[in-house]
DNA sequence: CTTGGCAATGTAT
DNA sequence: TATACATTG
């Protein structure tokens, strides 16, 4: 259900991007003698030529659509040429699609607070870059516009037969416009620039809305597509609301918007207008109500997030029909390939981001062909996220169980009845930026919960810290971008005045100032010890209560308490926890033990595990010095330059034509791009801190390259990452990463 | 083919 | 916190 915002002013300048047909975009770059081509990506070509998932503008004309068949598809237009998704573990990999995001996400956040809110879609809050150009430059005077400004839609506009370029440019450097329209106008020439930038960098074209809102930028991105923008003025709103179909509306779309149309026989948003907030409110319940009230009249508070990254990481298949899973072993297996993608995605995100997820969710669905039972849905089930492929596979195959036995009841086997498996998932979530400064084992042992139980949003607010990590195949680009948008102290000063937004029937001011009060109350706090970290807290409620001295522990204590108990634990849970056990012996728990300074009896009855930390160690070595050696610097030639190579891409001459101002546009780019290019783009050069090899080494007198593996997985990630920086001491000490923020394009592919 | 497949976000309880 | 559900692309 929506949920009403305030709305903090409504002189904001929002902007939602939308690349066009993005998956068959990524997929003409990658395979340039597509362009111009009706093209449309597909996945699972084994069946009737597999799902359209995106369709290209060329085979639209063609009546193409999405969600036809590939078969459907050549029906209508032979001459498509359908693209496979990437296959990767069995299933669908979506990765160089993500990727290609990041690409985007990385050129439009440089301006103005950005936020992800898809793999292909952004919201920018341009409020203060539109209001320093406003000052600095009084549109008026403007000499030269760019094309591509001037090939904005402008709602509300009075075309009169006359030329739509010659009245945008009127209505661009009109002296006496409404402020908020002037706002918008410098909005429509910064996200112009955007959207090019975005073309010569990544070769993507996108569409682009420019409101005062989120809701209605996100209208208008889609109003004229491709590679074209739309501004909605303060005064088109109305316009633009009352004759829209109600499912049009974001949030609208499904039950509650139908149920609008049955209840209320309300088919257009301006139907809507006639129903007092409190009716709504009665009948949606009081956030939904006002929500509803205000999006009739384009009112939408909702901030945009600075958000660069995702929150959650999944990884899933689908198994209809036939081959829907009949046996565990067929159960365990998948969820190995999907707990696979899921770690090698964690561990880029910890790796690159410095971000640790908190908690695994196993979904899965299963059917029943003969019962009348079989509507009863398979319940997800979730724990605490131990790191490791080996453990998260453990884990869901724990949370599989117990999600099947409640499903079955305990006594039937699957396969039973007609019983099947037909959709298997793992996500990963609660993702936390890794705080900074000292080293996380210091943290760990002096009050490390403060940092993992906030309420903070994960992806504000940490430092580049001076770790000495791989920066290729990074986005880091993008995580030290963040830091610079997440304003959130900004956001909260910046909220001027005037709420209501037309001249409808409007709320009394109590109803403003309640609003604003109750948006900006400050979070509830926790007592301290309910602060602590959260894993785990129900197995150790009790004892957390008992001891608190900190200061004590030592990483050596700690190994010598705590390292193998996971190896034991996953066959022996104990007593008290019956039918959860991932998420009692988690290491999160070990670690709030160790953190108290005192031992576990339980746990610590397998003293040894000194032995046995030693004798495994070099799994860890030959783990780690695996991947990082992809990592290592190629001698006189940049990753980028050797993907640029690979690639055989050369683009420069082509951007410099681009380049003139007041004539470019994406138009022309097209005309004197067509076919395969690239860019090699001088990004800023992030520079890595100093070395970490003074940092590891050796206070303690063990090997490094003596770590068992299977230990190292049961350790928080942020005491495996420093055990590999400690793994890998000066390797990369002092490397510029060049061109940061475009690595991952080049990355070579992984089927 | 159990109704397209995979992924992500957000709310409510 | 864990779980269910809704919505979206």
């Amino acid at each position: 259900m929506p949920v009403a915002r305030p709305e903090t002013s409504d002189s904001r300048i929002i902007a939602h991007v939308d690349m066009d047909c993005f998956y068959v975009q990524v997929e003409q770059r990658k395979q340039p003698h597509l362009r111009g081509q009706p093209t449309a990506v597909v996945q699972y070509n084994s069946w009737k030529g597999g799902g359209l998932i995106a369709v290209g503008y060329e085979a639209r004309k063609d009546g193409v659509k999405r969600s036809m068949r590939g078969d459907e598809a050549k029906k209508v237009c032979p001459q498509i040429q359908l693209v496979q998704v990437p296959v990767a573990r069995g299933k669908a990999d979506l990765t160089i699609y993500r990727n290609a995001g990041s690409e985007v996400v990385s050129v439009l956040s440089r301006k103005g607070r950005c936020e992800r809110a898809s793999i292909d879609e952004v919201y920018l809050d341009l409020t203060d870059a539109a209001e320093a150009m406003l000052k600095e430059t009084p549109l008026e005077s403007l000499e030269t516009i760019d094309e591509e400004v001037l090939k904005s839609h402008v709602l509300g506009l009075d075309l009169n037969g006359k030329d739509e370029k010659d009245i945008v440019r009127e209505w661009l450097t009109r002296r006496d416009a409404d402020h908020r329209d002037k706002l918008l106008a410098c909005g429509a020439i910064i996200v112009a620039e955007l959207r090019l930038q975005v073309l010569r960098e990544t070769e993507f074209t996108c569409s682009a809305g420019i409101a005062h809102n989120k809701m209605l930028a996100k209208l208008a991105s889609g109003m004229n597509k491709p590679a074209q923008q739309t501004v909605v003025t303060y005064a088109s709103v109305k316009w633009l609301l009352e004759p829209l179909p109600i499912k049009k509306m974001k949030q609208l779309g499904g039950k509650l918007g139908t149920t609008l149309q049955t209840d209320l026989g309300v088919n257009t948003v301006g139907d809507l207008l006639q129903f007092s907030e409190q009716k709504l409110q009665d009948l949606y319940g009081a956030n939904t109500g006002t929500w509803l009230w205000n999006a009739a009249r384009g009112i939408n508070g909702d901030e945009v997030e600075g958000r660069l990254l995702s929150k959650s990481h999944g990884s899933g298949k689908t198994f209809p029909g036939v081959r829907a899973l009949k046996t565990i072993d067929a159960v365990e297996k998948w969820l190995k390939e999907l707990c696979e993608e899921l770690n090698e995605r964690l561990q880029l995100d910890l790796e690159t981001n410095k971000r640790i997820a908190h908690t695994l969710t196993l979904h899965a669905h299963a059917y029943k062909s003969t019962d009348t039972d079989s509507h009863k849905k398979f319940p997800s089930k979730s724990c605490p996220l131990r790191y490791g492929a080996g453990k998260i596979l453990q884990d869901s195959v724990n949370l599989f169980q117990a999600g099947l036995r409640e499903y079955l009841g305990s006594y039937m086997n699957l396969g039973d009845g007609g019983w099947g498996i037909t959709g298997l998932s793992v996500t990963a979530s609660k993702i936390v930026a890794r705080p900074s400064g000292t080293s996380s084992i210091t943290r760990y042992f002096h009050g490390r919960d403060r940092f993992s139980a906030s309420s903070e949003p994960s992806d504000v607010k940490f430092a580049p810290e001076d770790d000495n990590l791989s920066p290729s195949r990074t986005e880091s680009h993008l995580a030290s971008h963040q830091t610079e948008c997440s304003g959130e102290e900004t956001q909260i000063i910046r909220h001027t005045s005037s709420f209501d937004q037309f001249d409808t029937p409007c709320k009394d001011e109590a109803t403003e100032s309640c609003w604003l009060s109750k948006h900006h109350e400050p979070q509830p706090r926790l007592p301290e010890e309910e602060m602590s970290i959260s894993d785990g807290k129900q197995s150790f409620e009790h004892e957390r209560k008992a001891t608190k001295e900190k200061g004590t522990s030592s990483i050596l204590k700690f190994f010598q308490t705590n390292a193998c108990s996971s190896e034991q634990s996953d066959e022996k849970p104990a007593p008290e926890d019956d039918h959860m056990s991932p998420s009692r012996t988690e290491s999160h728990s070990a670690f709030h033990q160790a953190e108290c300074g005192r031992e576990h009896t339980q746990i610590t009855h397998d003293t040894s595990n000194f032995d046995q930390f030693e004798a495994t160690c070099k799994d860890v070595v030959t783990e780690c010095s695996l991947p990082s050696k992809l990592h290592e610097p190629q001698p006189g030639l940049s990753e980028k330059e050797r993907n640029i190579n690979d690639e055989k891409r050369s683009y420069e001459h082509k951007r410099k034509a681009t380049k003139e101002k007041g004539t470019s546009s994406i138009l022309r780019f097209f005309q004197t791009n067509s076919g395969s290019s690239s860019e090699a783009l001088d990004m800023e050069s992030e520079s890595l801190t100093g070395s970490q090899s003074k940092r590891g080494t050796n206070s303690w007198r063990y090997n490094v390259d003596e770590i068992d593996q299977t230990v190292v997985e049961e350790l928080p990630p942020e005491i495996q990452e420093e055990l590999r920086t400690w793994l890998r001491p000066q390797k990369q000490a002092n490397t510029v990463k060049r061109g940061s923020s475009i690595a991952h394009y080049f990355t070579p592919n992984k089927n």
